[in-house]
Formats: C-alpha cells, structure tokens, sequence
DNA sequence: CGCATCATGTAAGCTGTTACATGATTAT
DNA sequence: ATAATCATGTAACAGCTTACATGATGCG
C-alpha cells in the first residue's frame, strides 16, 4: 500500500499534521501519488496503532503534529529496499494520450493543446521548487527527483508540440 | 471514469472478447492504466445496457466477442475532446524513486538498479513493438505512443545510472 | 463582523484486488 | 492423459472519492 509508505515517507522529512500531509500530496507528490484529507487522518490512527507514528505535540484548533517512529523508520526502509515493487499505473492523461492518434486532426490538435499548457505549467511549478530547494542548505534530499520531473516534462512538451504540428499538417493536406 | 473509455478505446482497434481485452491492458496499456478480467468482464456488461458495445459474434467455449457502436465512439470522443482531464496520477515507482533520496548510498544503489534492470526491458518491449508496428500498413495510429514511451524510459535510464553512480560515490566517501 | 483558511472527522457509494469457481480447447 | 491456455463469471474485501458535518483561528 503506497499510501502507507508515502506518509512514512512525509513525516521523515518533517513532523506534520494531516492537513499539512494532504497539502503535501497535492503539491510535491502530486504526480506519484494522490491522497485526500479523508483517507488521510484514518491513516494516520491505523499508523499509530501500529507504532509507526505518534503525536508529537498538539496545537491549537485541535491540531495534531505527527512523527514517525524508529519503527516506523524501519518499515519504511523495507518498503524501499526489500518489497518488489509494483509496476502497475493509473494515470488518465496517459490513456487519453495513448487514444488520441485515432481522434481527426482538429480534435487531436485541441486535446494535446490542452495538455501542453497542463505541461508547461509544470514545467513552471517545478523549476519554481527547483529555486527553492537550492537555496536551502544543504539542497533536500528530493532535488533529484525534481530534474527527473522536468526532463520528463521537457520529452512530454516537445511530443506534444510535434502533435500538434503534425495535426495541423494532416488539416491542411484535407483542404488542398 | 478511465477504464470505461479505455475498453471502448481498444475496442475501436479491433472487436474482442474480454479475455483479449485483459491482454490487451497488460501489454499496449500497462503503463497507463491496469485492468484485471474481474472488473473488464462487468464493465462490459454495463457498456452493452448502455449500448456503447455489443457482440459481435459469439465462438467456442462460450466467448464472445464485442463490437463498439456508433454511440460507444460519440462517448469516447466526447471524453477525449470534450472533458476536462483529471491529472491524478497512481504510481508506487514513483513515490519510490521520490523517497529513494533518504536512503543510505548502498541501499539506494539496490533500489535504482532494480528500477533501471526494469526500465531496459520495457525499452527493449517497446522496441520490439516498434519494429512490429512499422512493419503492418498503414502504421497504427498508437506509433506515435511507443516513441514517446522510448523517449521517456530512455530519461529515466539516465537519471538511474546517474543516480547509482552518485550512491556507488558516496559509499566510496564514506571509506575515504 | 464576515471571509478565508486551518483542522479534523465520518458515511455512502464507487473502484479495484484477490480469491474462488467452473469448464472448454489445444498441444504434448 | 495432463498440462497450458482460453474463457467467463462472482464474492469478499480493501482502497478511494464525494459529500456531509463541525468548529477554531486569523485577517481585513
């Protein structure tokens, strides 16, 4: 269960509350994973009672700070190292991109116009994140990750560009 | 609803019964989204009351095999074309290689060499595929696709064997 | 005072996985 | 014969989404 191990794997970097864990999946985990604040904080009790994590304070609005535990820490290294990963994806704009060389030229060039500006926003949201994380010292540890997110976003924009051209090519060619 | 649209998607390519269609979601669609036959076999059901299938014919040990009906290729254009994407993404080797960056050198040279092991034989599956796409005539209009799967596995070779040479670095270090 | 944001939680319903269950056909 | 593959289906359970529900705090 990835959810699980991604919350292990937020609460290394800081201690969190899980409204603070359900901003984080929206914003630096986005791509890898999804979760809501409504699996979230269940999450977070199962943990507990497995010892992986505790509170670590308690603040104002009945806010809780968690913290993951030594054995929390250990069951998230065997995640890592030790499980044989599951390949399996679930990714919606990989199928609509996979089906889209059926679609006429004009929807085709519309439906990868649409995803190359969602690209070129990432791109955007990424190298943003890229400044602020080398300015911090040390750089963290998922600067790494952040270049893979942009050459992958970079191979991403320039297929989807050279969609488009060819879409607009294969108009054309119906109107001659 | 992703698994929808993408039967109806595969059913555009060529009638087939269930079973063909859950080869068809290991192999051509693997990587951007997963079916098993528990949940192709109702789905199909539910499209047919819908009238975006029906069966084409039926052959022995009682298969049948399902066709796409005019209505069936409305709805999978409009939900191309027409509906907004949903951009959550589900994909354990990503949360995976996000978090490898908090491992120790050695066992996160284990990890990526597991990963860069798998992405080689994906590029080796594709390029096979490739080469049997181009040999039928016309090219299929999923061509497009296999390229983009080689030029975004051919960046995550990199980045592994960047990063496995990174980690074999700061063992080495540690050493010193 | 009113709005945005912080903060947590539950319930109903849908989606997806694993396991169970059955039987026909083909190849060795 | 018997093993592999073809072929379909259901049931129990786990995971995820959407909606409902509540209330505190900070800002203008």
């Amino acid at each position: 269960m990835s959810l699980r191990h991604a919350v292990l794997g937020l609460l290394v970097q800081r201690p969190s509350t899980g409204y603070e864990l359900a901003k984080l999946f929206d914003r630096s985990l986005m791509t890898a994973w999804h979760a809501r604040h409504s699996q979230i904080y269940p999450e977070l009790t199962k943990l507990e009672s497995r010892g992986f994590v505790e509170v670590a304070s308690e603040g104002p609005r009945s806010s809780r700070t968690w913290r993951i535990t030594r054995e929390g820490r250990e069951e998230l290294r065997a995640w890592l190292v030790e499980k044989e990963p599951s390949r399996i994806q679930r990714n919606e704009s990989a199928v609509r991109l996979f089906f889209a060389g059926m679609l006429a030229p004009g929807d085709r060039q519309v439906a990868c116009e649409r995803d190359l500006a969602y690209v070129n926003e990432q791109i955007r949201m990424l190298e943003e994140t890229r400044e602020q994380v080398l300015a911090a010292t040390p750089p963290q540890y998922f600067l790494p990750t952040i270049e893979l997110g942009l050459r992958v976003n970079a191979v991403y924009r320039d297929w989807l560009q050279e969609q488009i051209d060819q879409a607009e090519h294969e108009a054309g060619e119906i109107h001659d």
